[in-house]
DNA sequence: CGGCCAATGTACAGCGCTGTAAAGTTGAGG
DNA sequence: CCTCAACTTTACAGCGCTGTACATTGGCCG
């Protein structure tokens, strides 16, 4: 390409390209997606007149005239939330890996945003989308959105219609109030919160805990399950500094997120308590703010690779006409071990 | 919307609101756009079909018939970094308040992926680009974007071909720095790194450093100069260890990163000191994690919205057809006064 | 009461690309 | 040397929407 060409180069089309190689469009335009069928010398032509001309194909056309675009929206509450960031990390390398595009997308929790969402595939924007809902349960995203290629992430609200990818909630806390049991621990708390989880994955959490709790034989007290009331790091704080000013012991947390665990964290330090020598905490999510904190924090961790590469792929799936019932995938989960609930050291 | 119809909708085009309204598909086009000129009984009538139908207009065929697509790019390096994934919401919600759709793209500090993304424009699927480059020069981006409208983030390499918006580093360095000598610190290192750091800001903010200690008559010693491997807290970690492992003695860090400045108060409270009573540390890019550390972060905190709003700005108006030359916006800042660098309480 | 202008509404040609149907080419087999 | 099948290539009609050019209407003035 001459410096005096993409100087002047305004806008190429593959009619042009046709000309100048003295083909069809039809055949520029196979060349451009390898089909097989194209004589080699006339490739080459062809493929010359494009380098030359610098082509790029439009892809706006190229969609009016397919109907299909090539992109998925990824709709996330917050896209600044360290899990949902990294989670979004994650689908995007994955669908770019695939050759999608991905359009993410922020509900910030607003209703009116997350239909909007769901929306855009009827406009023709993109062929599905991974959607991780907040506000609308599962019937009326079904409402909404009848027939178009749908995932969805995180708890399942009980009627299950479309296809969802998230982990065992019950198992993962089961494991990680396990592991605080396993270092000796006996008066493990939970912090939750309470109101605004229409989700419902606090409870599965919750459960989870009771659940090991009584297993190892353990009473189960409602005394011990603190309650934030909403979703910040300072609301963990204060739920953390109220059970200890009415005096709650306890020897081990788990909390029901990152932030919370956070907060917690800070309450504790600020009463002088040491983590994790006078209570142990366990956090959730594994978000990056677990590997940075002081003592680093113990988190149980969501396989979030699996998640991006099993949403994509029920998502391919329903693109690519699948019409069944919704689907479960449940993914794994691990604990990622660090210093506010290690083992014991024996 | 009678419940049969919505079960049933298949794909209702301009043409079928026509012919259901029994008017032109340009008048139900102009009813669409909020065309002043249409009798208000057919606007009705007009509307009413669009309600019944159930009617969206098809953005991709909008698109190809206008040329304009609503839609901006949004390259960032790494989409789940604080920095980043904060900034990207502001400019995600200030891109939503003017009427355009975000298409955020993830380059990872690849080269390939970051001229793709340039190339994007070309491909008709976005009518501009907000660009935090990390490897290409401003010149190389001049040459593979020329005329595609553009506004790039972070430091100024420095031909400045291209619009930019980024906050005054020497300015904000220098501020952080005198925090530090105002509360009485006499000997404060800098945290930086040398090593990929291309785009230089490192350079502006020691400038900015270096100014501050001269400004106060204070020795500029290069042994006060930590560098770091590359961009993560362990780096951090390991290049205070070194320094306090070699006896080198400071009473405050000023560090190029947030990150960084975690790593370093890791490694402070490793060595046995108390943050801020030995050491006062400031961080920078005020992200989520300076207000979850122990002791919580005194950071330079960048104007994000501002930033935001100035690129939208700039880039509106190269959108709008603007070929000047290229233009710099410098933002705010401000220091975020948390714990880990208080003023005197004297 | 004809004439003129503004206000309304319509017809239709693209935007750039792809799918389809049909035409052209080639070469193996008879 | 012809036939037929398999392989190549082409022409062209849309995809759904908008801009332009033009047709129609009705109000108002001289």
């Amino acid at each position: 390409m001459g410096p005096t060409e993409w100087m002047t180069m305004a806008r190429v089309r593959l009619i042009d390209v046709a000309e100048r190689a003295g083909v069809s469009m039809k055949t520029v335009s196979n060349v451009v997606h390898n089909y097989p069928h194209v004589a080699p010398a006339l490739r080459q032509k062809v493929q010359n007149a494009i380098d030359e001309l610098g082509y790029r194909p439009n892809l706006t056309a190229r969609r009016l005239a397919t109907g299909k675009t090539g992109m998925i929206a990824l709709a996330m509450p917050e896209i600044d939330h360290p899990y949902f960031s990294e989670l979004s990390r994650h689908i995007a390398e994955e669908a770019t890996r695939r050759g999608y595009r991905v359009l993410i997308e922020q509900t910030l929790s607003d209703p009116i945003a997350e239909r909007a969402v769901l929306r855009d595939r009827e406009a023709g924007l993109v062929d599905g989308v991974i959607f991780h809902p907040v506000r609308m349960g599962t019937i009326d995203i079904a409402k909404v959105a009848p027939g178009t290629p749908l995932v969805l992430l995180g708890e399942a609200a009980m009627p299950v219609m479309t296809d969802h990818v998230m982990i065992d909630n019950v198992a993962a806390a089961l494991e990680g109030t396990k592991h605080l049991l396993d270092s000796g621990r006996r008066r493990i708390a939970f912090l939750a919160v309470m109101d605004g989880d229409i989700t419902g994955s606090t409870n599965q959490r919750l459960l989870g805990y009771q659940q090991a709790l009584i297993e190892a034989e353990l009473p189960v007290s409602p005394d011990l399950v603190l309650t934030a009331n909403e979703f910040t790091a300072e609301a963990g704080v204060a739920a953390v500094e109220a059970a200890l000013e009415r005096g709650l012991d306890f020897d081990g947390i788990v909390c029901r997120d990152d932030k919370f665990a956070i907060g917690a964290l800070k309450a504790l330090h600020d009463a002088g308590k040491i983590v994790p020598d006078d209570v142990a905490v366990v956090g959730w999510d594994d978000t990056l703010l677990a590997r940075y904190t002081s003592p680093t924090l113990t988190s149980v961790a969501p396989d979030k690779l699996a998640i991006a590469a099993e949403a994509l792929t029920l998502l391919e799936e329903r693109m690519a006409g699948y019409e069944g019932v919704g689907r479960h995938r449940i993914v794994g989960h691990t604990l990622a071990l660090r210093d506010s609930a290690p083992l014991p050291t024996t």
